[in-house]
DNA sequence: TTTCCTTCGGCACACCGATACGCATGGCTG
DNA sequence: CAGCCATGCGTATCGGTGTGCCGAAGGAAA
């Protein structure tokens, strides 16, 4: 699916504040509303729009504490990597989970309130994933930055920023 | 602030549609619109309920690499950190940025579209980062699972969650 | 216990925005 | 040039939002 340069403006919109009015919206990308409207939707039905969120302040929920593990598994055949996925997937504390290149195989990223409570994480989280053979922890002393919007070139007045992806 | 049982089932909500009709998020944490209302607003303006954005599909949009850097940097002085911090502010490529404790001194991750795209943000974004010493770069294959929505443990009917973090 | 006070939820209403039409315009193709 | 598809505009309607007011519940002090 092509974006031109009005969907790019609206998706950058969007990224900043997902709540914003469609009219307001419409307003800024210079289209009237109905017009506007239909764009998102079909930016939704597409997908490329995947959600919706609120983001929470992490220190004022009390998880002050972010931390990266890195994992080794002891195989790396399907059905060990699939069981530990379903795992990781299954968790609620685990924030992130990348299959990597190089010397570890995942990386995960928790977000906990104190030593204690990744404690808790740990013992009733990470110790049950299943085929881990190494486990490497790093602790992140303050979030310099988070960002959940990506930057949509302005790169010409109407390239296929992409072609399909289904 | 203290969160109650309410509190948190409307931020969990929230975390999971941020763009959910006020009326129908009052229905399902069991209060009216109007006294819904008022608590939204309260969180909000709190800080708790930080923003709201739409999440877009980092593969549809063509972002298919995430990357992570990590980096120590030639000094650990104040300068050299603030510096180095405001410059990773300033860029929009950076998603996410980490003072780490342990070998390397930050954490970043990147979207890329693919090696072409990384090289682009390597030369213009990372090596223009000031204080840098050395940089490890790993890859990541897939993202197994990515979550914005922190749980909110049904600690007791109200249990203070934490106290002001102003 | 009574009274005062604070907090919080429900109710009702006025208003604003979302959404679904129908119509107009313009580019492309046969 | 005629028809078609895509896309935008304007409007009318409907539903949600947000506010003001009242009442209930709980706590404190006399």
């Amino acid at each position: 699916m092509p974006l031109d340069r009005i969907d790019r403006r609206i998706l950058e919109r969007l990224q900043r504040d997902g709540r914003i009015a469609n009219a307001d919206l419409a307003e800024f990308v210079g289209l009237s509303a109905s017009a506007c409207l239909r764009r998102v939707r079909t930016l939704e039905e597409a997908g490329i729009i995947d959600r919706y969120v609120a983001l929470l302040d992490q220190s004022k929920i009390g998880r002050r504490m972010d931390i990266f593990v890195e994992i080794s598994l002891k195989s790396q055949s399907n059905e060990t990597l699939s069981a530990f996925e379903e795992a990781v997937a299954r968790s609620t504390e685990i924030m992130e989970c990348h299959l990597m290149a190089g010397d570890a195989d995942y990386l995960l990223r928790i977000a906990a309130a104190d030593p204690v409570d990744f404690e808790r994480i740990h013992r009733d989280h990470l110790a049950r994933l299943p085929g881990v053979s190494r486990m490497r922890t790093s602790f992140a002393i303050r979030a310099v930055s988070r960002n959940t919007a990506f930057s949509l070139p302005e790169t010409g007045p109407d390239l296929p920023q992409q072609a399909k992806a289904k």
